[in-house]
DNA sequence: TAGCCAGCGGACAGTAATGTCCGAGGTCGT
DNA sequence: ACGACCTCGGACATTACTGTCCGCTGGCTA
């Protein structure tokens, strides 16, 4: 993203600022993976690294606000009745061919991610009764298995080429489909 | 490892702190993992950075001494006509419970281990073939999916404690062991 | 219009790892 | 016994990123 003219003094571009952070945090995690140097993040946004600290003191607080709305995306999704558990699985496949750093997000075990994670396989947990009342998954399975699942898709598509990320996204998920 | 007293000078000492050296990152490959700094490597062996530079000029040259012995386990269990595939896989998740970075060397895109990838991919190719003809696998499943369940299951491992390895793994080839 | 001060940008100090270089000092051949 | 040679060890130059600090700027209020 190219350096916008903008106001970039006075109360006003605070807003501007922090919102150009996270845009540019999502674009790098999304390319360059959850690891990109914070510094990129604000040469990106056209920002000074003392703004960038300012509006969010660690990689975790940017984070936050960069997958906020994938959380709450899922969150509304897994509010609909209708939606099932492969429903849920379908959309967080999606938003990680997005961006990797999702899942890493949602697996990492930092303190500050727990809350993430908790709403994710609070989620996760109340669709997975759901399909063993009605028969879609094995009776052995349980939200454990999932969180595992998940920590064996995000691990193997970090490692993946981004080219490649879709196709294998899909081929992994048939695989572990058939495991639950 | 504590650090010997040995004779540490001239040509006879080369091969001791070679062997040093392969045995302190076996050590710290398996507790710190693959990225373990080689500056910590050379200080565990008792060595100066420049043998270590000297010995091995890179990580993959490191790398690839150290779990030499792994691979060529892999081939004599498989050159055993009575090995199955599970077996195979069996040992493999042995080698990875005791070190994580073996599976990280296997699934690298470094160029230097694609020798190391291509070994034991034939060995599991030659081991699907007689699994796929003895009915013991899925008919669909390929080499690659083979390389993609090896994926899943070290991106995995590589982020779980050390305390609960051998048990997440145990669990997560059950539910692998399901898909193909 | 004038001046205050919130908030900015980027220099900089701190930290960590990589890979090179070279003086020191054992080893081996003569 | 002695010296040339070879390898050792660790200091150091380099590179990269994190997080702090501070002087400056320009919008807002009176």
């Amino acid at each position: 993203m190219a350096h916008v003219r903008k106001a970039n003094r006075g109360p006003s571009a605070a807003a501007a600022n922090r919102a150009a952070l996270v845009t540019a945090a999502r674009e790098l995690f999304a390319t360059t993976g959850f690891d990109a140097p914070l510094s990129a993040v604000a040469r990106r946004a056209g920002v000074g690294q003392g703004s960038l600290y300012r509006h969010f003191p660690d990689r975790a607080s940017l984070a936050l606000a960069v997958f906020e709305g994938n959380v709450a995306e899922l969150e509304s999704l897994a509010a609909e009745p209708a939606t099932t558990l492969d429903d849920l699985f379908a959309r967080i496949i999606e938003q990680t061919v997005a961006s990797v750093a999702f899942l890493d997000m949602v697996t990492s075990a930092d303190e500050r991610m727990a809350a993430v994670r908790h709403r994710v396989t609070g989620l996760l947990a109340a669709k997975l009764d759901q399909a063993r009342r009605d028969g879609a998954v094995r009776a052995d399975v349980t939200t454990g298995d999932l969180l595992l699942v998940i920590g064996m898709l995000a691990g193997m598509l970090k490692r993946t080429p981004a080219t490649d990320l879709a196709a294998v996204a899909a081929r992994a998920w048939t695989l572990l489909r058939r495991a639950i």
